[in-house]
DNA sequence: CATTATTAGTTCAAGCATGAACAAAAAACA
DNA sequence: TGTTTTTTGTTCATGCTTGAACTAATAATG
């Protein structure tokens, strides 16, 4: 058995991992909040950016950048679709593969969701100097990195 | 219409955002692999951690402390009954609340995933100096303070 | 070629989380 | 005291996410 100072909250790793959950949890709340009067989940936000930056992305590396299953892509990308979005069509030389890109809409409605989205962010980052916002992201995506080696 | 230099991954507070979440969820995903052999959810370990720390606590400060609604708390409490890891009791004084504490076997589980949590966090944290850690623990705890400012 | 293995996307059932509506108990207040 | 408000926990319908099983198409291998 654990003496009192094995336990985790006594470990500042620990502690301040459970921060960042906390924080992001709170965030994630707070954005999903701003977001609603867009009638956009932050999932779909997501999508919305990734296809944005890579235009004709497959659902495949969709899924792979969002780190979530293709399943996933599947069911959430008719709501999209429906909304004029984003168009789904099928690749030329591989049948297999549907390529995605948005239309001028989901453009529009990127740009508008994304000024509310920096403006959070922005709010919930600006209590941090630049230097410590990078150092920030350095140690994250080192995290992702290590994690990344399955 | 932004233009290019406006857009959110040109903004440091954004692309480091970004990467806070991509690892969040990079570990949860781990420590649910993790915690699998021992047949709990990482939702059900937060569980027993806060009950661990707050014996005789209410499902409604339960809720408050892990950012989720009662009803969820209500959903899941009854698998951890039945596993035999914590009691349920009526308050003699206010029969409106539940009283919740761990049993010992609840007790033991959490160790042993507390042992396996510990182990992750630590490994994934390692590569952060204990200054940096700890300055990441205070950056998140203060955007935590502020959304708390609903 | 022909056969086998891999890959892209879909379908489906299951679990988790949420919020609204509700019942019971307690607190506030007149 | 009697009435209204607030609080605690539950129920229920909804939506998100997942993983396994499946189909179709392509790639790799003999």
């Amino acid at each position: 058995m654990n003496k009192k100072q094995d336990l985790p909250w006594d470990n500042p790793r620990f502690r301040n991992w459970i921060a960042v959950v906390r924080a992001e949890k709170a965030v994630v709340r707070a954005l999903t909040k701003a977001l609603a009067p867009f009638d956009l989940k932050l999932a779909q936000l997501d999508m919305l950016m990734n296809l944005y930056r890579h235009p004709g992305m497959s659902q495949h590396d969709l899924a792979r950048k969002l780190l979530v299953g293709r399943s996933n892509i599947t069911m959430l990308l008719p709501q999209l679709e429906k909304q004029g979005l984003l168009r789904r069509e099928n690749d030329a030389s591989d049948k297999r593969v549907m390529r995605l890109t948005l239309t001028p809409q989901g453009e529009a409605l990127l740009m508008e969701a994304l000024a509310v989205y920096t403006a959070l962010i922005d709010k919930v980052m600006a209590q941090s100097s630049p230097r410590d916002c990078d150092m920030l992201g350095e140690q994250m995506r080192r995290i992702e990195t290590i994690l990344a080696e399955d």
